[in-house]
DNA sequence: CATAAACTTTAGGCGAACCTAAACTTTGCT
DNA sequence: AGCAAAGTTTAGGTTCGCCTAAAGTTTATG
C-alpha cells in the first residue's frame, strides 16, 4: 500500500496538471508545503517506483500507473465528500478536509459500499466529477465565471474545494450547486463582477470567480 | 496529534491491561507483531510523552494521560464499527479491520456527527461499550461462556472482535448478539462444549468460548 | 549577451519506527 | 544455590520523509 506521503505527492502532481500547469519543484513544495529540495527527495522516489518520470530541472509527468493512481484517490476523496454531506449532514465548506484524511485508509471493499450507499453518484457535493471504479473520468465542458461577460445567464456547475474560506463565502452570498447566476457588470480592470443570485446582486472579486465553474443556463 | 503507530502502541497496552495481564515487552511484540526490540524503543519514546511509565525489565503501564488516548481510539473505533454495520450494511466479522485505520483519522466533528447519526449508542456491534466521550467506560458485569456449566441458560452479551475468523464461525453456527444459549455439556478435561442455540446444538472448543460473554438469560 | 534573479539540486543531518545480533537480567528448575 | 532458558535491553543499521545551507542550472533583463 502507498504510504500517505506518496498519495499526497501523487495527488498534488495530478492538480497541477490538469490545471494544465507543469508539475515543478517549486510550485509542488508551495502546494504541499514543503520545502523545495525534500520534493527533488521524494520525487526521485517515486520515479523508481514508476509513478512519474523526472528529468532534473525539468519538472514531472505522471506515468499512466501513477495517473491511475491519482484517480483511484480523488475517487475515494468525492466518495467521502459525498459520503460526509449525506449521511452525516456535514456542510459544504468542511468536507474537504476531513475527506483529505479519510481517502487514505479506504479498502476497495469500503469504497465499493460507499459508493453502493450513496447510489453510485456521479459528482461530488462541489460538482466535481467522481472517476469509476476504473478511472474513467467524464469533464464537464463548463467553463469559468470569470470568463463570463456582463449579460451572460449561468448555471454553477463546479466549484473549487480546497478553500474551506471561499466556500464558506459563496455559500453566504447564497451560491449553490446548479443554482442560477446572471452576470450583470464586468470590471475590465481588475475582472472584478457584479452578479445576481435569485433576487440579490453580489460584487465578486476576480479571485472568487476564478474558482467558479458554470454552464450556459 | 499522535502518530498512528503511537496509537496502537497505547491500545494494545490498553487492552492488556484490561485483560489484567502485564504489558510486557514480549506480549506487545506479539500483539504488535513487532520485534521485541522495536519495543523498548518505542516504550521510551511514549513514556518520555508521559504516556505510560515505564521501568526497565518490569513491563508498563498507562498513565491516566495515556488510558485518557486508549479510550478516544477506542471511542473511535467502535463509533465506526457502528456506523459501518449500521450505514453500509457491513457483517460482524469485516468491520474491525476497517475501524483499525478508520479510528486514527478521526476529527472530532467526525467522531461527533458519527455518534450523532447513530443515536448516541452505547454498544458496538459485538457487544462492547463505547465510551463516552469524556472517558468514562461502563462495564458490563458479564462472564466467559467458557466458565459456565452444564445447564446454564445465557445470552451473549460480548464477543472478542479481533478474530475475523472466530466471528465468521460463531455467526455461522447462529450466535448472534443477545441471543439464547443453553450450555448442555461441558468437557472437563479441555474445556469445551456443547450448546443449544434455537433447535440446534452446536459443539464449541474452549478456544471459541474464551472468546464469548454472557449474561445469565 | 552577460549577469543577476529565480529556480533546482546536492550534501549533510535529523527523528520516527522499524530491524538483527549480541549482551544483559530475571525466572524457574534441579 | 547455581545455571540454563526465557525475556529484555543495547548497539548499530535501515528507510522514509523531512530540514537547512551551499552549489549548480535556467531564465529573464538591461
Amino acid at each position: 500500500m502507498p504510504t500517505i506521503s506518496t498519495e499526497d505527492y501523487i495527488k498534488a502532481i495530478y492538480k497541477l496538471e490538469e490545471k494544465g500547469e507543469r508539475a515543478t519543484t517549486s510550485a509542488l513544495a508551495a502546494h504541499l508545503g514543503v520545502a523545495d529540495a525534500s520534493i527533488t527527495d521524494m520525487i526521485k522516489r517515486l520515479s523508481e517506483k514508476g509513478l512519474l518520470r523526472y528529468e532534473p530541472y525539468q519538472g514531472v509527468r505522471l506515468t499512466a500507473k501513477g495517473r491511475k493512481m491519482a484517480l483511484g484517490i480523488l475517487r475515494r476523496h468525492r466518495l467521502w465528500e459525498m459520503f460526509l454531506t449525506q449521511f452525516l449532514g456535514y456542510s459544504w465548506d468542511r468536507v474537504h478536509e476531513e475527506a483529505e484524511r479519510l481517502e487514505h485508509v479506504t479498502s476497495e471493499e469500503l469504497e465499493h459500499k460507499l459508493d453502493e450507499a450513496l447510489g453510485f453518484p456521479s459528482v461530488d457535493p462541489h460538482g466535481h466529477p467522481i472517476p469509476t471504479k476504473d478511472g474513467a473520468l467524464v469533464d464537464k465542458a463548463d467553463s469559468l465565471l470569470s470568463a463570463c461577460n456582463a449579460g451572460d445567464v449561468v448555471r454553477i456547475s463546479r466549484v473549487d474545494d480546497d478553500d474551506a474560506k471561499l466556500l464558506q463565502h459563496v455559500a453566504h452570498l447564497g451560491f449553490a450547486l446548479n443554482g442560477k447566476l446572471v452576470v450583470k457588470e464586468k470590471k475590465a480592470f481588475d475582472g472584478s463582477m457584479v452578479v445576481k443570485v435569485g433576487t440579490k446582486h453580489h460584487f465578486i472579486s476576480k479571485q472568487v470567480a476564478d474558482a467558479i465553474f458554470v454552464e450556459p443556463a
